[in-house]
DNA sequence: AAATATAATTGACTATATCAACTATATGTA
DNA sequence: TACATATAGTTGATATAGTCAATTATATTT
């Protein structure tokens, strides 16, 4: 076994974290694809929140973002209300429902995460934040 | 700006990786997908390679290999010759073509993670690679 | 008032991914 | 040997993810 390179250990670790959360999740009971669980998130966090937000939020399209948008409602975890500053736009938030799905998202990624820190010190949980903000500080850099 | 969560930094950190390695590959002129870039790294270190190594390695259904291979050879970049061991499978391997392609990505790949890392210490590079293996670890252990 | 910009939607399309059924060949076992 | 079971790969159907261009309704600028 020889040791890997950087690039795999990020891929590597990417494609598990993705994985276990997937499974994570699924073992909920609730079918839920990752996408709206993002979209769930967001509009979560802000309030009052629009179809564009979520759009910029995730760097999405905005078509998608309307199917997503409609997906949710479908389910009974957000509806719509008319943006009184802008009656182009409508303000999408959860629903009771929705709520509940949230925490229980929430609860999965915080069960998953500490998993995944499991002995490993507090140092090096430390340097890797560090190391994965400078890194990505770095990409973001690049595109200018 | 609050400091963000491990989660989302690491998020963040493959969310621009991801999209980086993108750029840089399509501005080589390449038109090829993620996907095709996986499986040729794997066909070109394992050799012999099957469908069914690609498969294992990239954890992936085989009949998306199949599709995979399928367009990578009407991209004239691998080929199919029978495994002499086993009638029913075949051995893949990298064309001409295949392997100029996969000089170019690596070349592309090696100049985004040098960009990703830098004034990052050898320290802090190797702490995030320790965690990133252990990180790994902890998570595919879950799933036993 | 006219020109331009923006928010959201829709249609058409492509890529990615998974499941189940199937064919052909291998392997294990009675 | 013959039968049962397993494996490699393919195909069809379907789901999810993502993009582009055109359209509608409203806002904003000039």
């Amino acid at each position: 076994m020889c040791p890997l390179s950087m690039q795999d250990n990020i891929m590597a670790l990417f494609y598990q974290f993705k994985g276990r959360m997937l499974q994570a999740l699924s073992e909920t009971g609730s079918s839920i694809a990752p996408m709206h669980v993002k979209s769930l998130h967001i509009i979560n966090r802000k309030s009052p929140c629009t179809a564009q937000d979520i759009a910029l939020t995730m760097g999405r399209d905005k078509a998608q973002v309307t199917r997503l948008v409609n997906d949710l409602i479908a389910r009974s975890l957000v509806f719509k209300e008319p943006n009184p500053n802008d009656k182009r736009s409508q303000f999408i938030t959860l629903t009771e429902t929705g709520q509940q799905q949230v925490l229980v998202m929430a609860k999965v990624q915080k069960e998953v995460m500490e998993f995944m820190q499991k002995d490993i010190s507090e140092e090096d949980l430390a340097a890797f934040n560090r190391v994965a903000v400078a890194m990505t500080e770095n990409l973001s850099a690049a595109g200018e």
